[in-house]
DNA sequence: TATTATATTTAGCCTATGCTAACATGTCAA
DNA sequence: TTGACATGTTAGCATAGGCTAAATATAATA
């Protein structure tokens, strides 16, 4: 079934951290979502069954190849959204915030037709 | 506490049958957003509890006044979200969608940041 | 190595919010 | 007035996704 809310956040976040740090653990994940150690390993595991983490290595989390593609879709959201509501004059804590939520709900068709408008905005 | 997205769409669209025809009742709602009738009963007594629909009058569902301000807020949500897509252009049906969902999820101030920009485009 | 500290998992609770089945209450027409 | 259809409610199930407490694993240090 398709990713919920919950389960893109989860995706977005490692993928996050993996870009700060060598290795990233469920640990980690909680720390940065303020979410209990088990949340993130009953959630880990589910990401696991969808195919989209890695089940082999330790406690690494690492993302398959599907799992990346869907956290760099949400990510580029987020990255584009932010942007776009700063452009707006909202403040930048705010816009992060709203793009954070939003991310998760604005369909491909209008998304990028927010993305081409900020390039046109941009030129 | 705060409604969430389900409790608002319930509101949302009481005010909007109810522009619609005299009297607004759960079996209207429940047809509307393609919900069982005991779904829709449940959400009514929440929402009573809540102090946004009257607990009055036979089942005629009518909003407080509290329920109408929340009720007309997310509207126009709906309604200047669903016009920012289209003006970005994208079609009507999916504009309406993605305005649908994040009309829950924006904050006041991008919400109003949105509605600037709109206004200064429409000059 | 043995002990302690850190990570992870298991078990099970809770809330929100959809559902069906079954019951109760209208309301209206024969 | 009564039977039938519409409407509403009660009871209880399911899923998603948080949580704590407690048990395991794993790692690091005395």
């Amino acid at each position: 079934m398709a990713l919920q809310e919950s389960g893109e956040m989860y995706l977005e976040t490692i993928y996050v951290l993996s870009q700060q740090k060598a290795a990233v653990r469920s640990v980690d994940v909680a720390d940065y979502m303020n979410f209990s150690k088990p949340s993130v390993s009953r959630a880990m595991g589910l990401l696991r069954d969808e195919g989209l983490l890695k089940k082999d290595t330790g406690n690494d989390l690492k993302l398959t190849e599907a799992g990346e593609i869907l956290a760099k879709r949400i990510y580029e959201r987020h990255t584009v959204l932010t942007t776009l509501f700063i452009n707006l004059g909202v403040d930048e804590e705010t816009a992060a915030e709203d793009a954070c939520r939003i991310e998760h709900y604005i369909s491909d068709k209008t998304f990028d037709a927010v993305k081409r408008h900020m390039m046109k905005c941009n030129k």
